[in-house]
DNA sequence: GTCCCTGCAAACGGTTTGCACCCGG
DNA sequence: CCGGGTGCAAACCGTTTGCAGGGAC
């Protein structure tokens, strides 16, 4: 009955999903351990909760989620997806030594729709992706 | 004894790559095909010229010139990894209808350094993705 | 009661790897 | 001739799917 069960709850309910405890689950573990986890670690969360949560339906969950707009899925170079629950936007730093994501304050790329009318194309979304050393990492050298 | 093969084995050889020729044969079909194929669209054009050549060995030449620098990697959201000769740099717009990629002629991102500072992350690079429709599936609308 | 969702296990696609042979330097 | 590269097949990993049973509404 805390604030952010009952904004999961009404994210549910607006989307048209059914409340299944699992789908619960797996968007609280997203709200409450913003990490861009993988469909793994969510797999390992859910199921330490509820012993009988399958890999299937974690992936089958997000899919739902990411489909209904209140997941965001991120696609890196190496490795599976990860998962976001989609609350503020924000663009991505990958540390190429820890393989952590960090979270770059969102602002706008202001040349970005010019430049995509010039080929013609509708523009619909963009993102960008930083590869560095992130912080804790560089600061150990 | 075109230009082209004598740059390939030029750049081979400043990587310090042996000139085999399945590698050539990568390079060469990135080169003259600019479209960002994907693995086994590379594995089909080498293994037409070469009917030994083997998967494997596409995947593993691939990763030694992405690895020396001389090929880029883009991963997308859906489907396998495309490959990309490194000639010029360009943003990429990935249109949702028909899949393919178009390129986006170059353009920096002016405040990617200052806002990476800020989480005293060390950018090493960046890149930017679009997406949408592009102008030939618009066209059609 | 109706469908959608779940759990299970098997299948899948893309990619990597172990090993014996081969060829570029 | 030496060491890295190749071909083959099997393993691997992340993800999807077919099916039978169960829970949300």
């Amino acid at each position: 009955v805390t604030n952010l069960q009952l904004r999961i709850d009404r994210a549910l309910e607006d989307a048209g999903m059914r409340r299944t405890s699992q789908r619960f689950a797996v968007m609280q573990y997203l709200m409450e351990q913003p990490v861009h986890a993988s469909a793994e670690e969510i797999f390992e969360a859910v199921n330490r909760l509820d012993p009988r949560a399958s890999r299937a339906t974690i992936y089958n969950s997000l899919n739902a989620l990411v489909h209904a707009g209140l997941v965001r899925r991120l696609s890196l170079d190496v490795g599976g997806a990860r998962y976001d629950a989609a609350l503020d936007r924000h663009h991505h730093f990958f540390c190429e030594r820890c393989g952590n994501i960090r979270d770059i304050p969102w602002f706008p790329v202001s040349r970005i729709a010019e430049r995509a009318a010039l080929g013609n194309h509708t523009l619909r979304d963009y993102d960008i992706t930083l590869r560095g050393i992130c912080g804790s990492c560089g600061a150990s050298d």
